[in-house]
DNA sequence: CGCTGGGTTGACCCGCGTCAAGGATGGTGG
DNA sequence: CCACCATCCTTGACGCGGGTCAACCCAGCG
């Protein structure tokens, strides 16, 4: 699976657009969700074909990113959310401390800027990590269809979710294996269309490592102890897994997209 | 302001059902939202008096549980979201090690459940700290007033987006000094109806340090040398924030209930 | 070529966990 | 009312996992 720019970025009729904070931003007219191969992940997840045409409607913009590109940074007001079409996005945040803290990447299919609707305004920054593509989906726009739409209503609230039932998959006091076994199985389950164990990365080791809460050196250290192991190929950014099992194991099987589902008592 | 059993729970007339799972379960009418001290914070927090009162009839029931009785456990089917109208809990899950890893604490005027939501399973289990009363949130009756109470939806997401919020404000990489600050910061604004900096916390120590991946030893001398430092006053399960900016300091700044808002910008 | 920036590896060290002992508190029964 | 016990919390001694620092490697690129 491709997660980098050489995923299809075709670049239909462009225009660019001045905007008031004096950015120019490249906007395209929306790619139809129907021709979209993540759509069935997405907000359209759950439509019939009649109400996706509807949904479409709703939508006018995509924006491209280049990799490095901002889509929004933190303190901005809230206009829209967005969706990965094709690409993919670190969020960070940066704390008084000038650290970075990055608090979770986004591939196709998945909706950003949901930390933001509390507080009206973004509390993270939003940045493309490859060559990347965003459906815009102005929020305004969105709760309208939502109200209209019962299906887009039940999706928005599974897709948000889904945001938060991964962002405990890692919350909890893991060790640095665990949490990179996490990390490898939910991103492998996050590739939508295909059951392909094999990762292009977008995003440099000292990101995953900052994401994990771990030193550079020992995201190194322990990708080398899986690869002895048998567990994983790592060549640059290409990861085979090569053991999903076996790394689901070390993962405590705290990844929510597999989850067994059966019942844990606890005093 | 009083989190534990202290506060008043007061028991209208009580009737006990017998479940398809064999449990005996105590519930009572729901009270009225209009005389609840946390609506705001809660569901109905956008609405007006009318709608409240249709809200209101949509909700039928509460639930009052003991002290370490389960609202919900993994693997159970989800029926209903739950708000906290009195007490506090906590969500946990076990790890195929295991090990308890508490998710989060919920407070009054919190919603329960939304990691369910996803999965159509309750991925965590959820206990009762005190004792307390949640108010039952159909999610089938609550979806279709959302369709008919745009307020309604549009709260929501909110509480929603600030389920999200939380998550993101510990899942950086802080040190043990940091994650024990941010976390009594942010319990003492998720207090409702009061300003006060005095929390009668409700969990033992054991699960605060559970919830900031710390052992409870740990947790312990971190707290005794805040209290050197004039901080806090910490008499066991009541804790006085004496120094709210020093903590937010030390906290780093990533409580997302008390942002800047500035802009942070990385290259 | 040499430069640059990311990735890896090794040596060392520190923050936090672990283990163990010793309080404090509260519940229970006599 | 006190004796007893269980549970929770605190404190100290020590060790380990993972961070830090530094050197080196390697690919890509001008």
């Amino acid at each position: 699976m491709i997660l980098t720019h050489h995923t299809t970025v075709t670049k239909p009729v462009r225009r660019t657009t001045n905007y008031q904070d004096g950015a120019v931003r490249s906007e395209t007219a929306c790619q139809s969700c129907r021709s979209c191969q993540h759509a069935s992940q997405c907000l359209p997840g759950l439509l019939t074909p009649d109400q996706v045409q509807q949904f479409e409607r709703g939508l006018q913009r995509c924006r491209s990113l280049a990799p490095g590109e901002h889509l929004f940074r933190a303190g901005d007001s809230v206009r829209s959310l967005y969706a990965v079409q094709a690409g993919s996005l670190k969020s960070y945040m940066v704390d008084n401390e000038g650290r970075e803290h990055i608090t979770s990447f986004h591939f196709c299919g998945e909706i950003m800027g949901i930390d933001a609707i509390y507080p009206a305004r973004h509390p993270s920054s939003c940045i493309a990590l490859a060559v990347s593509r965003v459906c815009v989906l102005p929020y305004a726009t969105l709760t309208l269809m939502a109200q209209k739409i019962p299906e887009l209503q039940t999706q928005i609230f599974r897709l948000f979710s889904r945001e938060v039932l991964g962002y405990s998959a890692l919350a909890g006091d893991f060790s640095a294996e665990e949490r990179l076994a996490t990390f490898l199985v939910m991103v492998a389950a996050r590739q939508t269309n295909t059951e392909s164990t094999d990762l292009e990365l977008a995003m440099a080791r000292q990101d995953i490592a900052n994401y994990l809460r771990l030193s550079p050196e020992t995201l190194s250290r322990i990708l080398a102890r899986f690869q002895k192991k048998g567990l994983v190929k790592a060549d640059r950014k290409r990861i085979t897994l090569l053991d999903v099992e076996g790394l689901a194991e070390r993962a405590a099987c705290m990844n929510p997209y597999a989850r067994c589902g059966r019942r844990h008592d606890v005093s």
